[in-house]
DNA sequence: ACTTAAATGTAGCCTTGGCTACATTTAACC
DNA sequence: GGTTAAATGTAGCCAAGGCTACATTTAAGT
């Protein structure tokens, strides 16, 4: 009620400002979040994360791949070292188990209402960096909620 | 069941990279649909689209504006003549509509899920872009069963 | 009408995240 | 062990999308 109801009293310019910040945010933090997720994902099943593997996984070319894990380097996610394979610090898996989660979430919100899975894990990609707190808070109540009422 | 279940037979890496290439193109086309529907926006409510008001709204400086507009204009979906509004094509009256219909498909999904109202805004901001036609269907399809039992 | 403020436009720089081309290192295979 | 293939790393280019600083044009105020 005291936000985006009242035309008059207020310009709409701020709050629309803010939210368009928000989604270029998420969108600069979408690209390390990939990242994270995947390398967690190999050492997880293969025991080690190269990075053609990773090249290979996202669908870019390895240099690419390369100049984005040194992103991760930079901000304390990863390390590696020459010709060995990537690694994950504390912060780093903290946050793929964060991003993961909210992944899962949104892919079990999409199939609950009836959306096709590889369309789900696909829209879930681009949609998991974009969702806040209070959306996944709401999506994990619903889910919650529908467990008692599986029908309909 | 022709993808994504069998990992014996069908290595994971094709499937994903393009599930992740798709999430980069919608991440390509996030801007020029936020610009088209604010235009479209201010094209309704004031009569014209300034540039410095389309920057402003949009939190960002208006020779950044500008230059996302000039994109606009390459891609056939507006027209400017110096010193004077910017206006759409046909082509972007189209993509305007279409944006804010999903939009407001976006936001209704997610107030219907329990997400407080101005969450939902900004959320929706940033997942419109990567909702596919099969998402948008299962949307509607789960808020119009909705409207026929709103308790609960 | 002139001056001044605001809006619009242009130029040039930075970072990010793609790419190709090439160098180097490791591993594999006679 | 030497040769070759694959993996890894580096260099340098490009486009997109931010920015600041400056030029120009329009509109407002007196």
């Amino acid at each position: 009620m005291t936000d985006g109801t009242d035309e008059s009293e207020m310009p709409a310019e701020p709050t629309q400002a803010l939210r368009f910040g928000q989604a270029r945010l998420a969108r600069s933090t979408a690209l390390v979040e990939d990242y994270v997720e995947l390398i967690a994902d190999l050492l997880a099943s293969g025991g080690e994360a190269r990075s053609t593997d990773v090249a290979k996984r996202l669908g870019v070319t390895h240099p690419t791949a390369i100049k984005s894990i040194a992103r991760l380097k930079r901000e304390g996610l990863a390390t590696s070292k020459p010709y060995r394979g990537i690694f994950l610090t504390e912060a780093g898996h903290e946050l793929a188990h964060k991003v993961r989660a909210r992944h899962r979430l949104l892919v079990e919100l999409l199939l609950a209402i009836g959306v096709p899975l590889e369309a789900a894990e696909a829209d879930a990609e681009g949609m998991e960096h974009h969702a806040s707190e209070a959306t996944l808070a709401a999506a994990a109540g619903f889910l919650a909620a529908r467990k008692h009422r599986p029908d309909e």
